[in-house]
DNA sequence: GAGTGGTCTAGACCACAGT
DNA sequence: CTGTGGTCTAGACCACTCA
C-alpha cells in the first residue's frame, strides 16, 4: 500500500465518522503533511482521491471543506458494471441459464465494435441471469475466440469474469456504454417474463482490456421495473 | 495555461495526427521531459491526462503505448449532461416551451434530494425541449429558490444554465443520475407526441454545486427512439 | 500581508519487465 | 543488469481569499 492511499483511507474514515463534520473546514495541507509525516505533495495526492470521490472540495485561498453530500452515495456499483453481476450482487443468489452458445464469423456490426477481421471467429452467447429466482437480465454477448479462449458451458453457468481474470489473467481497462429504452420483443417476453407492453432498459457495451483491445460486445436487456442504471459524476475537473 | 496541460495538448495532437501511431511505443518519460524541458513529474502529469482520456496506457517496466482505441470516442457529450441541452446540440435549433412555472413548498422526496427544509420554497418547472422542430425531451425540474433566485419566463425559454453560470456566477461540481425505462404517461404522449405503447427513457438527476449543495433535481423524459445515453469509463484506476 | 491550495523542480528510491 | 513507470521528498514560486 502506497502512502497516499493509506492517508486517503484514514482521512476518509475521519470524514465518515464525523471527526471532520459535514461542511467544516479541515486542516490545511501543511499541517496534515506534518501530522502524517509526509511531504506536502504526497498529502495533496491523498486529498485528490477524496475530491474525486466527492467527499471534499478545495477553494484556493480559502481551504479544504467537507462536502455537504459526503455521507451520501457511498455506493459505487455503477461504474464497475463490467465486473460482472456475480460480484455486484454478492449477497444474492445469482444463476445463469445458457440459452445459446455458439461460434461464428462476425457480422459487420460486430467486426466494427470488436475491431476484428471478417474471418476471426467470435463466441456468441445468450444468457438469462436469474437473481433469487427472478429473471433479471437477458444478455447477448460476443467475444473474440482468441481472447476468451477455452470457454465452456460450465463456465458460462457461473461467472465468465472470474474465469477471464483468474484463469486467463486478462484485466479490464474500461468500457464504453450506451443506454436505451426499447419495446420488448417476443424473446424478452418469453425469458424475462414481462408483459407485451412492458418497456426494456437496454445497456449496450464494449468492454476493453487494459491495452485497449475490445474484449466483449454485449447488449443487456433488463426488465424496466427491476433495474435502473446509476452514474455518479463528481469533481471531474479541478 | 499550466505546463502539464499544454504538454498534454501537444501529445494529444501527436497521437491524433499519427505522429505516434496506434499501438506504438512512445518515448519514455525521461526523454519526453527533456524534449519539453520540464521535470519528469510534470511530464508524468501530462501523460496522466492522456491515460484518463483513454489515449495511452502504461506498463511499468515496459513503457507507454498508444491505445488501439485512441482514435475512437472523440466525443464526450455524455458526462457533461448538466451543461444543458443548449450547449450540447450547438449545431441545431433548440427551443423550449414552458409548460409550467411555479413556486411551492417541497414534497418529502424533493426535500430529500435537494437537502432542504420543509418551508424552503422551490421553483417547479416543466419544459418541453424542441430540437429542429421535433419534440425531444420533457423535463420536470425543481430548484431551491434561494439558489436560482430571479428566474423569469424569459430565461426559461432560453438556457437556464447560461443564466446560472454567467449571471449568478454559480458553478457545478457534478451530478448524480439514475436512468430508467418507463411506460409513457398521457402527459408524455401529449407533449412528446409518442404512441401509447412507446417506452420512455427517463434520466433522473441531482446536480450539485462545487461545494456540494444540491442545486437541481430533475426528471428528463425522452422519446425512446431519439435518445440514448452514452458513458465512457476508461482507465479509472492506476 | 498572511495563509491557503496549485504547480513545478531535481533528485532519489522502488517495483517490474525483458534480457 | 538495464530501462521502464510509480512514488516520494524538500523546497520554491504562484494565484487566490480574506482580513
Amino acid at each position: 500500500m502506497v502512502k497516499y492511499e493509506a492517508i486517503a483511507n484514514e482521512m476518509r474514515q475521519r470524514i465518515l465518522t464525523g471527526t471532520y463534520p459535514i461542511e467544516s473546514l479541515i486542516p490545511d495541507q501543511i499541517s496534515l503533511a506534518k501530522e502524517f509525516r509526509v511531504s506536502r505533495m504526497t498529502m495533496k495526492k491523498a486529498l485528490d482521491i477524496l475530491a474525486m470521490e466527492g467527499l471534499i472540495y478545495r477553494q484556493r485561498g480559502s481551504g479544504t471543506f467537507v462536502m455537504k453530500t459526503a455521507l451520501l452515495n457511498q455506493q459505487d456499483s455503477a461504474v464497475n458494471e463490467y465486473e460482472g453481476l456475480t460480484k455486484q450482487l454478492s449477497g444474492k443468489k445469482v444463476t445463469s441459464k445458457v440459452i445459446e452458445f455458439n461460434v461464428e464469423f462476425p457480422s459487420e456490426e460486430i467486426m466494427k465494435h470488436l475491431m476484428i477481421k471478417k474471418k476471426q471467429p467470435v463466441y456468441k452467447l445468450v444468457r438469462l441471469r436469474v437473481v433469487d429466482g427472478n429473471p433479471y437480465v437477458l444478455e447477448h454477448t460476443y467475444m473474440p475466440v482468441d481472447l476468451a479462449v477455452g470457454l465452456t458451458e460450465e463456465i458460462l453457468e457461473q461467472s465468465i469474469y472470474r474465469y477471464i481474470h483468474e484463469e486467463l489473467d486478462l484485466h479490464f481497462g474500461g468500457a464504453f456504454r450506451k443506454i436505451h429504452a426499447d419495446k420488448s420483443s417476443h424473446y424478452d417476453q418469453e425469458y424475462l417474463n414481462c408483459k407485451i407492453d412492458d418497456p426494456i432498459l437496454e445497456v449496450e457495451q464494449v468492454v476493453y482490456l487494459k491495452d485497449g483491445r475490445p474484449f466483449e460486445y454485449s447488449r443487456s436487456r433488463h426488465r424496466y421495473d427491476t433495474r435502473s442504471y446509476t452514474i455518479s459524476d463528481i469533481n471531474r475537473n479541478n
